[in-house]
DNA sequence: GTGTAATCGAGACGGTACGTCGCGTCTTGTT
DNA sequence: AACAAGACGCGACGTACCGTCTCGATTACAC
C-alpha cells in the first residue's frame, strides 16, 4: 500500500532514509493509539515514544492520520483471499467472513474509525484513505461481483455498485454507529439478502 | 431534542441566559462552518464572530461539535413524515425519499460528516450524536417496519434490525466513502432488495 | 524607564495584566541569566522557571532582551545623582565614581554586556537600548557639562558630545573589549584629561 | 590572521583541503551578512550560498562568526601603515585618520559590530576576536606610543594604557551606540586632547 | 429602592501542541 | 581524507486555541 513519499528509485547523493526510524515511529503510533486514543495522539508523542525529532516525522508523512494509516497496513493483515467457492452465495460469505474478522479486532477497529473519522475533516487524508484503502476493499469485493457476472449466477439486482455500497455501508454503520459486533449472523442476513434467487 | 444544559425551571434569581447570543452563537457555528471548514472552526472564532465572550459558550455546550449539533437542527428541517401509505414498499420508498432529500443539501451532509467524525473521536459526543440524533432516525424507520409487520407484509429475511442497519449503513457509507450523491435510483434499488417478497 | 506596552490609563474591559507574573517574569529572567548566560536564556525556560505560559511573555515584550533590560531596571539602581561639587572637575568625578560603582558588579555588567549586543543584532531592541538607556545616560552627564558651561569651568575643547563620547566609549570599551576592571585609578585619568586646564 | 584550524603542514594521506570551497565560503558569508543581516546569518545559508556541505564549514570553522572574521580580513584592508611623521601629535593623528577610515565603510562596520556582538555572548569566539582583532589594534597605536616615548613627547597623562582605552573605546562607542559617522573632527579632538602639552 | 446573584462581553492567564528553523552530527557515494 | 548531499536527533521558536479566571457592566428577582 503505497501511500507516503518515495525516494526515487535511481540512487541519490546523501543519506538513506533510516528504515530504524521508520519502523520506530509506526509501532509508536500503533502503541499510543491504543493507550491515550486518537483524541490524544500527537506528532511530538509518536517522536517521543519512537525517540526520533519532529521533523523525521514531518519529513515522511504530512499528518499523524497518514502515519497511523501506514503504521495499520504493516501490524493488521489487511487482505481478503479470492478463491472461487463455486457459488456467488459461498464467495460472497466467504468475502464477508474474512472481512467481518477484522471487525472483530478492537485495536483495529478503534484505528479504523479514527480514520475513517479524519478521512472526514483533512480533505488531503480524505482522499489518500479513499484511494488507497476503500477502494482495495471494495476492488476485492467488485472481483466476486465479476466472477459471479462471468458464472452467471449474479442476481439482477442490485446493481453491482449498490451490493457494495449494501456491504461496505453496513459494515462501516455497525462500527460507526451502531457500535455493535459484526457477526456472523450479520454475514448469513447479508448473504441472504443479496444472493438470493429474486 | 435536547442536547445542551437545561437552566432549572423555577425562577431563579440573576440575569436571565440570552437568547440573543445563544441563536447568534449557533448562526456563527452554521455560517463558520460553512466558510472554513470543521477543522478550522473554534470556538474563539464562534464566539468572534458571535460577538460574545468564549465563556458565553463554553456555559451552554461543552464542545464546538454540541454548538454544530444543535446548530444543525435549528438550521434545517431533519424531520421525517410517517404517513401510511398502504404497503411496506410504499411506505419505506417514502421513508426513503424523505430521508435521502436531505442528503442532497451540500451544508448539511459537510456538517453530519463532520459530527460523525466528531463522534468517532469524542466519546461525550459520540455519546449525544447516537442516542439524540443516529437513534431517532432508527426509531422513524423502526415505525415503518412495526407497521409493517402488524400489516404483515414485512419480508421474514432482513431481521429487522438488520434492515435499519442497511438502510442507514448504505446512506453513511455514501456520504463518508464515496462521497457519491443519494439518488433516486438508490431508493429504488433498497426499496426493491428490502420490500421484495422473498 | 518606560519600555514595555503600556495599557492605556483609561479602564478597560476584560481582566487585568497580572503583577505577580510581571514580576516572576522578570526575576526569572534576571536569575538565569546568571545562571545559564545569556546565550542559553530561552523565553521557554523563562516561562518555566516564573511558572507562566510563553504568551504571557509574548504579550508584553517582543524579545528577551526586552525582558532582561526591564529586569535590570527593577533589579538594579541605574541612577546616578546629579549634586553640585562646585567645579567641573568634581563634578565630573563625582558622576564617574557612581557610573563605574555599577560597572563593579559582575551580574549587572554581564547582563548590560549581552544587552549591548543584542543592541547590535536586534534593530528594534537596539533602538529601545539606545534611547532608553543609553541616552539617559548621556543626558546625565550633559547636565554635568551644562552644569559647567554655565559656571564657565568648562575647558573649549574636546567639544561636550565628544567628552561624551569619550568618557562612555571608555567605559563600554573597558566592558566590551579589555574586560578589564574599571577602577578609580581611571577615574582620576579621565577626569585629569578632560578637566584640566587647556 | 591565523583563526582557524591549520591541516598540519606535513604531507598527508587523502584529499587535500578545497581552496576553492574556501574562497566560496568566505565569500558567501560576506555577501550574505550584507543581505540578512547578521542574525539572519546561518550556517546553512553560507553553506547553499557557496554550493558546499555544511559539515565543510564545520571541519574548519567552530561557528559563523568565525568565517565572518576570515572573510572579513580577506575582504577588507585591516592593516594600518606605522610610518615614523616625527612626532607624537602627527604620528597619532595618522593612525587616526587610517584607523577611521575602515569605520566610514558601512559594510565593515556593520560586521565588526556583528562581531563584537557575538564577542560578548561566545565566550570562544570573544577570546579570538579579542586576541586575533582588538590586541593587533592595540598593538599597532602602542608602537606609536612606544617611538613617543623613545623620543620624549608623550605627555605623562594620561598613561599609555589609557590612551588607548580612549581611543578605541571611543571608536567603538561611535559604531555600537551612538551610529554617529566618525569623521576627522573627532581625529582633530582626539589628537588634540591626547597629545596637548599638558 | 436596594441588595444579591447569575449572566454578559472582554480579555489575560497557564498550558499543550503545532509546524518550522537551524543546530551540529551522521551516513552515503564520489573525487 | 575531503567533498556535496541530505537525513538524523534535538531544542527553541513564535502562534493558535484550549478551557479557566478575573474584571466591570447589566439584568432580574427577593426583600
Amino acid at each position: 500500500m503505497v501511500m507516503d513519499k518515495q525516494p526515487p528509485s535511481e540512487s541519490r547523493p546523501g543519506r538513506k532514509r533510516s528504515e530504524e526510524s521508520r519502523r520506530a515511529i509506526l509501532v509508536a503510533a500503533f502503541e499510543l493509539v491504543g493507550e491515550v486514543g486518537y483524541a490524544g495522539l500527537t506528532i511530538e508523542g509518536i517522536a517521543n515514544r519512537a525517540g526520533c525529532g519532529k521533523q523525521t516525522i514531518y519529513r515522511w508523512w504530512p499528518s499523524r492520520a497518514h502515519v497511523l494509516l501506514e503504521a495499520l497496513a504493516v501490524k493488521a493483515d489487511l487482505y481478503v483471499t479470492n478463491a472461487d467457492h463455486g457459488s456467488y452465495g459461498d464467495d460472497l460469505r466467504a468475502f464477508l467472513e474474512d472481512t467481518f474478522r477484522l471487525g472483530r479486532q478492537q485495536r483495529v477497529v478503534d484505528i479504523l474509525r479514527a480514520l475513517m473519522a479524519e478521512a472526514q475533516i483533512n480533505e488531503e487524508f480524505g482522499q489518500l484513505f479513499r484511494s488507497a484503502f476503500l477502494q482495495r476493499r471494495r476492488d476485492a469485493l467488485q472481483a466476486v461481483l465479476d466472477r459471479a457476472l462471468a458464472r452467471g449466477d449474479l442476481p439482477p439486482r442490485p446493481a453491482a455498485s449498490t451490493v457494495l455500497d449494501i456491504v461496505f455501508g453496513t459494515l462501516w454503520y455497525r462500527l460507526l454507529a451502531t457500535r455493535r459486533p459484526v457477526g456472523n449472523d450479520l454475514v448469513e442476513e447479508l448473504t441472504a439478502t443479496l444472493a438470493q434467487a429474486a
